[in-house]
Parts: structure tokens; sequence; C-alpha cells
DNA sequence: TTTTGAGTTGTTCGA
DNA sequence: GTCGAACAACTCAAA
């Protein structure tokens, strides 16, 4: 009797474990995408698009044989797997809250049919790793020490003799993913699908992984690995990755595995403290005052600040649905700590625009920034737009780029317009705060919250 | 149990 | 222009 396969964050063939596990009892096995209104309504029209384009690859994938269903899985999959006679659904481990909550209610759902889980969208299964007394890790480097010490399993293979099982579709629903995937005035986004992802990846490991510990830091730069949006969907897994990099004598080699444990170590935060999405990691950090001004938020998304290189990063994610890593931090800095609002106001931002968005890194990322997440971090640490600027786009290619309004001044003066006689010339906007101020003020106000308590 | 070394990504100031 | 110190103490992880 035929299994399911049900995908979630698991957008592709290869490397799929539980694919093997699931063609251990009968090679015959029916691949349904599920979705599913809760994730599927509040998403913009990129974020769908990106979803959109990665199902019709996906499709090609399974050789027209994905079976796409929409509704409440609690409800689909126990009525697919009756449908098709299935003896058991098959997954990868889902880890975030939403879906972890939401699999334990198919499980409970499916009766007699076995819930079998295989994997996770992860190298290492977030939770799996403790410290030597058995707590959960907090801070990132022993982390690092101890997964790369767990190390992990070789990509997978499929199966030999595996056969996809046709199951119809919901009409309405690939007529609706067709509809989101070429929706009016979306940007230019990456080529959808695992094939184009493992070529990019080819390309940045011929190309980028050189220098990627010096150009990942660098926006003006076609330095990073643009892996993101692939890793968001399980397009490709972090497994097939590493199995390349640790192979590899590429001296960026390295500094890439970090990146993709810190990638590993928010999910396993995440894992630990779901409340974390909606609250400070650290409790003593509750105290903070923070401002909640909807025109300099809304100046803010749109990149109208009258800070260069915060603009053109704004601005990038709204033109894109990405942006450089190196400008998030700085766009992170300039709302918690140039504007004082609650980083849960730029998270939602990020997560509602980029195609990457990933809960447990954006969340994560953020309280780093604000200083309310892991790492006891200085409290002092607050960017320096212009600095920032100056020391990783010095040619002001990535601000002229992405501000028209800047792109007729010289490197110089787009870093600071305000000094250049042209500046305003295109109508660029006039600086809404003034960042030495607003620093002292949020100095303060993290000292306030030292001595309130 | 106690102790010790360490902690992604920064900026400013003064010598 | 360059360079090192200062910016707070605190918590974590492991010996």
């Amino acid at each position: 009797m035929p299994g399911v396969v049900w995908l979630r964050r698991d957008l592709r063939r290869s490397d799929l474990p539980l694919l093997q596990t699931a063609a251990s009892h009968d090679d015959r096995v029916v691949v349904v995408f599920v979705l599913d209104p809760v994730f599927w309504e509040p998403a913009g029209p990129v974020r769908k698009a990106w979803l959109a384009r990665n199902l019709l690859a996906l499709r090609e994938t399974y050789d027209d044989r994905l079976c796409l269903r929409m509704g409440d899985p609690v409800k689909v999959i126990p009525k697919l797997a009756a449908e098709v006679g299935a003896v058991s659904v098959n997954v990868s481990t889902e880890t975030e809250p939403g879906g972890a909550r939401r699999d334990a209610l198919v499980k409970a759902a499916l009766a007699d049919v076995a819930w079998v889980e295989t994997g996770s969208p992860y190298a290492v299964t977030p939770g799996r790793l403790r410290t030597a007394t058995g707590g959960e890790f907090k801070v990132f480097t022993p982390f690092g020490r101890a997964w790369r010490q767990h190390g992990w399993p070789g990509p997978a293979t499929e199966p030999a003799g595996l056969e996809l099982l046709a199951a119809a579709s919901d009409a309405e629903a690939w007529s609706i993913v067709g509809r989101a995937a070429q929706a009016d005035g979306l940007p230019t986004m990456p080529e959808p699908g695992e094939t184009a992802a493992l070529t990019r990846w080819a390309h940045f490991l011929e190309q980028g992984l050189d220098n990627y510990g010096t150009d990942r830091d660098r926006p003006d730069l076609d330095g990073t690995s643009l892996m993101s949006p692939y890793l968001k969907f399980g397009v490709v897994h972090p497994r097939t990755l590493l199995a390349d990099l640790t192979h590899s004598d590429h001296s960026g080699a390295e500094r890439f595995i970090t990146e993709l444990a810190w990638r590993e170590f928010y999910a396993d935060v995440l894992h630990h403290h779901p409340e974390s999405l909606e609250q400070d990691l650290r409790a003593d950090m509750a105290g903070l005052a923070y401002d909640s001004d909807p025109e300099r938020l809304a100046a803010w998304q749109q990149g109208l600040t009258g800070y260069p290189i915060v603009d053109a990063g704004m601005r990038q994610l709204l033109a894109t649905g990405w942006m450089h890593n190196r400008v998030r931090m700085i766009t992170a800095s300039f709302l918690t700590k140039d504007l004082h609002h609650w980083w849960r106001d730029g998270a939602r931002w990020f997560e509602q625009h980029l195609i990457d968005a990933d809960l447990a890194s954006n969340t994560h990322g953020w309280q780093w920034t604000a200083g309310t997440g892991t790492d006891a971090a200085p409290y002092f640490r607050v960017f320096n737009p212009t600095l920032q600027g100056r020391k990783f786009d010095p040619h002001a290619d990535y601000i002229r780029r992405w501000v028209p309004e800047l792109a007729h001044l010289d490197p110089e003066s787009a870093h600071e317009p305000w000094r250049a006689p042209a500046g305003y010339a295109q109508g660029y906007p006039e600086r809404i705060v003034d960042h030495a101020q607003e620093r002292k003020i949020a100095l303060a106000r993290y000292q306030a919250r030292r001595l309130g308590d």
C-alpha cells in the first residue's frame, strides 16, 4: 500500500531522506503539497509569487505528479490518505512553532495511518544538541562547536524504483498558484526550483567562495551565495551545501559553514523558546523604553530616512524581496537605535517582504541587533550608518544603484549628501533624525533600564 | 561546586 | 591618519 509524502519546507527531490523512508515498505508514493490558507493568505504578493514559482518548478521535478490541495491540513491530509489507501504519511520534522502545532493535530487526526518523521530542514534537528550539563545553548560559539562535533549524514540518494502515483489536485489550487506566480508588478526574482538553486550554488562555489570572508559584507558586490531564498522552502537542504563545503579547500568554506551554523543555532533557540517570536528573549530587556512613531516607521519602510545606506537597503527590499545581510543589520540598527522602535516592528516588515524570511533567523537576527536576544551584546553597539556605508560600499555603487536621487553624486557626496552642494538637487529627503543625538538617547535608555530594575 | 575565560558582525575619543 | 583603550557589567559553558 502506498505512502503519502507530504512536502512542506522540502520543495525538492534530491537529498530528501523522507523519500527513502516512505519507499521502504512500498515503492509507490503520492507526493503532496498543501496550500494552507493560514500561511498563504497573509503573505504579500512577492512572497506568494516565490512560493508559487517554486511549486510550479516542483511539479516538473516530480514529473507532473505533484498533488496540490488547498485547505486545513488537519482535514486535507487524512482525506488524501484515505483516498489513496495510504498506510503512512511521511514528513520531515517541522520545527517552527506554528507548523509543529499543526503537525500534532494532523498526526492525531490520522488515526490508523502511521505518521512518520524523517529528517528536518536542518543538518542537525533543533533541540538535539545539549550542553555538557544537559542545558540548552544560549551562546553561539559553544553551540557551533557542538554542532560541528555532532556532524551530519551525507546527502540522501533517491530510492531505486520509486514510483510516483498520480492523485487529483484541486484544480482551483493550481490556478491560484499560477496567478500568484505571474502577478502584476513583481520584481525580478531568482530562478525557482532546485536545478536553478544548484546551478547558482555551483556558480558561487566557483566564483564566490574564495573571497566570501570579506566580500560577504559588501552589498555592492555579488559576494553572497543567494541560497537563502532556496533554503527558506527547502529547495536545497543545508546538508547538500555542507557536503560540498567540507570537501573544499576554499578559504571561504569555513566561514560559510559558520553562517549555516548560525541558521541552525537560531532554529535551536526558537525551538526552546517559541514565545520569542513575539517577546524579548531576555526578559530583563522588557523594561526598555520604545517609541512608536508611524511617520518615522513609514519613512524607514519606504527608504526615505535621509540616510543613504539605510534608504538603499529598504528600497532594495521593496524592489526585489531581498536585502544584503550587512544592510539588514544597518537598517535594523537604525530602526531600533536611531528611531527607537521595538525590533518586532522591523521584524514584521521583513517577514512581509523578504522572500527568504526565515522565522528563526529573522526574529533572532533582529533581537541580536536590538540587544534583547542571544549574545549578551555590548549595549553600546550602535551602527553609524554613514561609517558603515563608507566601509562596506566604498564606491557608493550600492547606494547610487538603489537611490536614484543620489545617482548624480560622486561617491563621497553620495554617502553624505548633506555636505554636497548638489546633494538634494534630485529630491533626496533630508535626514529625519540626527544620528549622533539619537545614539546618545539610545545609550541613555539602555542605561536607564539597567538602573531601573 | 567554584572558578575562569569568553562572548559575530561597533564607535568614539584621545594620544 | 592610525591605534589602542574605553564603553558595564553579566551570563554562559566548561574545566
